[in-house]
DNA sequence: TGCCGGGTGGCAATGGCGTTCTCGTTTTTC
DNA sequence: GAAAAACGAGAACGCCATTGCCACCCGGCA
């Protein structure tokens, strides 16, 4: 189930990383053409991003995706069957970055409960860090796909499990070692890990409806919040 | 502040715990004109409030909403400063009712953990109640109305903020009284709520992205994960 | 050399939907 | 009974996603 799997043979210029909308967008040209219509998609999404960015949001328009990437109306409709497909690429490409993030924060710490503290606290500053956060050149502004991935998951529930996945997976993975070694203690390790990253990755919606900066929840008491709801 | 702070010279149709929306939306007409006016603001929500049962979803149109109601777009635009609006009068009733559902719940029970326990179990059902789930003659179909809060809250905070205040409060006196008695442990009441009302309300998100409804997170688990995340 | 078909760009056209405007007709109000 | 407010019907506008259509470019093939 893990997102690489069915993509043993894809050509050797994609590196096996390669997130499955990607695939689905560029698949429909073959060989040659392939590098040069991945690089238009690229433009695309680029562009996409840029937007994001700027307005804080994800209410852009595809025209303005076109001025931006300067190319047309045509092609975008070749590559992708319409704006939901964008907008799911760009999730899973978002997802995509996130993991790598998580990898590295996790790291290979031998303690699974302080793994999976560090994995927790990674996630929810993923998820919660405000449009206004000044981020390292390269990464983008998080918040309003995460936002929309909400919407996304009432017309398209299993393209954004399936684009979670990663995530989902490694949090799994994370409760069940600190499960099997006790430090934790939970009926049912699917479940429990639903909790956790539902409680984590949406706590922007709580702090969305309080006032004062004072009364957000922070990552360290979401995190805290988990651990005792883990009976830890 | 509270909403019936500036009604005390209503007409004696009118209930002391008119919501705020109603108000609002009615304050244009004076006097008598006033219970016609509302007769006429009832004949919009209700007729929203068919379609989204029939639909299942938010996403009907105001014409749909004009020709089920059997009234103007004009009257409609007197009433309501646009579609948002009409989207958070639905939203507003919808807790109201919710709220009388949760009093209910909680009943007069004298140990704080068992009403909080009750309230926290009442309010996962009551948001998470799959959309098939018949339902007692005379409610709605909530789960449609909550999901939009999420987008709803993105353009006016404030505004659901303020709607969601009555489940909010009665939630935060709940964790007050049980922690004032010992039987959980906060650190901060506020913050404590936010992440149980949000870990409870919003579940139905994560349930969406399960499969099988074997995976499924009950209110029961809801519970428990709170429960022990507030050191009960 | 000329024909052909796919990939492409440009752009007009369509259709859905929220919102605004207009105008003539009630209904209220004093 | 007249001025004012409310109302109904619907045309009109603006925005936007999506589709259609046509001309162009280009590499292969007779």
């Amino acid at each position: 189930m893990s997102a690489d799997s069915d993509m043993a043979e894809v050509d050797p210029t994609q590196d096996e990383s390669t997130p499955a909308w990607r695939e689905r967008a560029v698949s429909r040209s073959l060989g040659a053409a392939r590098s040069r219509a991945e690089r238009r998609v690229q433009r695309f999404l680029d562009a996409a991003f840029e937007l994001i960015d700027e307005k804080g949001s994800t209410e852009f328009t595809i025209q303005e995706v076109l001025d931006r990437s300067k190319q047309s109306l045509r092609g975008f409709y070749q590559y992708f069957d319409g704006k939901d497909e964008l907008l799911l690429a760009l999730f899973e490409e978002t997802v995509h970055e996130a993991t790598d993030d998580l990898r590295d924060a996790v790291g290979a710490g031998s303690e699974p409960l302080e793994n999976l503290r560090a994995f927790t606290i990674r996630l929810h500053e993923w998820c919660d860090d405000p449009v206004e956060t000044p981020r390292k050149r390269g990464t983008h502004n998080r918040r309003p796909i995460v936002e929309f991935s909400v919407q996304l998951a009432a017309n398209h529930p299993e393209r954004v499990k399936a684009a979670m996945a990663p995530i989902s997976h490694m949090l799994l993975e994370l409760v069940e070692a600190a499960a099997a070694l006790g430090a934790i203690e939970v009926a049912d390790a699917r479940r429990a890990t639903a909790l956790v990253q539902q409680t984590v990755m949406y706590s922007w919606f709580a702090n969305r409806l309080v006032e004062s900066p004072r009364t957000r929840v922070s990552a360290e008491e979401a995190w805290e919040f988990c651990l005792h709801g883990l009976r830890g």
